[in-house]
DNA sequence: CTTATGACCTGATAGC
DNA sequence: TGCTATCAGGTCATAA
């Protein structure tokens, strides 16, 4: 479910419950949901992304030692990178958490409880128990994900979190300039919108921020890199940029299922432009909105406001 | 190399 | 009410 700036909402909320609180224990109720280190391709893959290398089974064999998931640990801090989440213990150990489409992480301090789901805590995949410093419980946190799109990795250090696991992502989408994309992108046939959502390019953005960001610049989707000039791309990074700082500060998109740590909804759906809208006038032009696939993915555009084959410096 | 396709999962919703 | 089909915020392996 989540691009960016649900992520970092996420991060946000969860870095305000767990910094500085040691981690009493932690129980895997799903080991095929969890990738270690030691673990063959399987989770960790080019684009930072999650399945096994056999695209299906991801079950992976024995226990992970409760260290690698931070138990005994304190939490040092939170850090993100596209739409990637790392737990960094004060031990240097890390833990990602990799939301895919329908996972959540989930805090509720001492006496509260986590936000209750339908089908009860049946997804609830990962937990771990808090303590304060004086040794009482102080709540716990949860990696929940009725899909199992997501995961989550291990990490020895900093350095492997940084060198290895994210290595392949490209900049983080919050701050990348127009000169990044342009070269990231390279110029070809494909679809300007496709090279956005490629992780290898840019981290962070998915199909919603992609549509939103593209109709603020002018593009359409279907432009082909090649066609791609240095401002146009500038523009481009610069609506990224502008689009995911809105919606964070909205605290995010939700469409359905989306909620940051504490179970609490964002609102920045009232902003999208084009995203869900299809068939509706354009909010600039009122020209009727269209949909199309691109990049295997529903994308709606204004075609009054993004001509394609328009020229693009 | 690039690009498209089907696969991975479950739940919510729309339509009959 | 109950069934079925469709769709979803992500990313992968594989084939062309």
């Amino acid at each position: 479910m989540p691009e960016l700036p649900e992520v970092e909402t996420v991060r946000r909320g969860v870095a305000s419950m767990v910094v500085g609180v040691r981690i009493a224990s932690v129980t895997v109720r799903r080991r095929d949901i969890v990738a270690t280190e030691l673990d063959p391709l399987g989770g960790f893959s080019r684009a930072g992304g999650i399945r096994g290398a056999d695209g299906r089974g991801r079950a992976r064999p024995g226990r992970v030692p409760g260290a690698w998931l931070l138990a005994g640990d304190e939490v040092a801090g939170v850090e993100r990178l596209g739409k990637q989440l790392a737990l960094v213990g004060a031990s240097g150990r890390c833990v990602v958490v990799h939301l895919g489409m329908s996972g959540q992480l989930l805090v509720a301090g001492r006496g509260e409880r986590l936000p209750t789901a339908t089908w009860g805590s049946a997804h609830d995949h990962v937990v771990w128990r808090l303590e304060g410093r004086d040794g009482s419980s102080a709540g716990r946190m949860v990696f929940r994900d009725p899909r199992r799109f997501g995961g989550v990795f291990t990490s020895p250090d900093r350095e492997h979190l940084v060198g290895v696991r994210w290595a392949a992502l490209g900049p983080d989408a919050l701050t990348v300039t127009g000169e990044q994309l342009a070269e990231r992108s390279g110029r070809s046939a494909r679809a300007t919108k496709a090279a956005l959502l490629d992780q290898r390019v840019l981290a962070g953005v998915g199909n919603i921020y992609a549509d939103e960001a593209l109709f603020r610049a002018g593009v359409h989707p279907m432009t082909p890199t090649s066609a791609m000039g240095p401002e146009t791309w500038e523009a481009v990074a610069a609506r990224i940029r502008e689009v995911l700082g809105a919606s964070i500060e909205a605290g995010g998109s939700t469409l359905r299922d989306y909620t940051d740590a504490q179970g609490r909804a964002g609102v920045y759906a009232l902003s999208h432009a084009v995203y869900g809208r299809a068939g509706l006038g354009c909010v600039v032009c009122g020209t009727v909105l269209e949909t199309g696939a691109v990049a295997q993915r529903t994308t709606v555009w204004c075609p009054s406001c993004q001509e394609l084959g328009r020229a693009h410096g």
